[in-house]
DNA sequence: TTTGTTTTTGGCGCCCTCGCCAAAAACAAC
DNA sequence: GTTGTTTTTGGCGAGGGCGCCAAAAACAAA
């Protein structure tokens, strides 16, 4: 017999682990501006360090977790380090994203009636 | 004259926030497991804490945060309290997060030739 | 009211994240 | 080799996330 309910253990545990893995690296505002900005083209690690105002090194650190987590890759042309969005289709979260923000700030103003 | 490069500030950097702030609430494997679990119908706490197999107050913490990040909505029938998804279009994140890993996974085994 | 069930909230400890600086590494040019 | 530029890595402190327990809150049934 089957069992009746499904448990966050075994093969669906691990599962949910590796979702959370990817998900993290996306829970960055700096993170999400990256993404944002490769789905335009292949930058460098000194461009986006322009764009974000942060420490160079902050912005490696964050590099390497999204290469680490698979969603970019890099590719070293000379003294630069030029990163690429390795999967597309991450750029189709963000449409729900958005409504996700305006189903709540459109249900905060209903509120405050 | 426009500005020729976007940078992570203002509006932008307000967006890139709002964004993480729902990725945040998805980077936790309990949290995925209960969005994976509410797209089948909805549940009571005490049925996703069994199925979670930790604290209470643990789970019910959870779903405050997913509840907070405009995820779930709940609904209390007599002691019960009923949670079910918000925006079902988080469902679609999962796909891409799944050829993420499929990725991941398959240029790992080709590293290791 | 009292009792029992379900859910939420507060608090506390542990660990992880994230920022910066400093140093090392990788590379081009000399 | 040396010098300069770009990127990565190590380390540190401050802050946040997450687990549990204990207590409060919300509700049903007596």
């Amino acid at each position: 017999m089957m069992s009746g309910r499904r448990r966050l253990e075994g093969a669906i545990r691990s599962e949910m682990e590796d979702r959370a893995r990817v998900m993290k690296a996306l829970a960055h505002p700096s993170r999400l501006f990256i993404v944002d900005e490769l789905s335009r083209g292949e930058r460098c690690v000194c461009e986006l360090t322009e764009m974000i105002g942060a420490d160079v090194s902050t912005v490696s650190k964050h590099l390497a977790l999204l290469r680490e987590a698979g969603l970019v890759l890099d590719d070293r042309r000379g003294q630069q380090v030029f990163y690429r969005l390795r999967v597309p289709c991450i750029l189709n979260f963000f449409g729900c994203v958005e409504a996700v923000i305006a189903e709540t700030e459109r249900s905060a103003h209903a509120g405050s009636r």
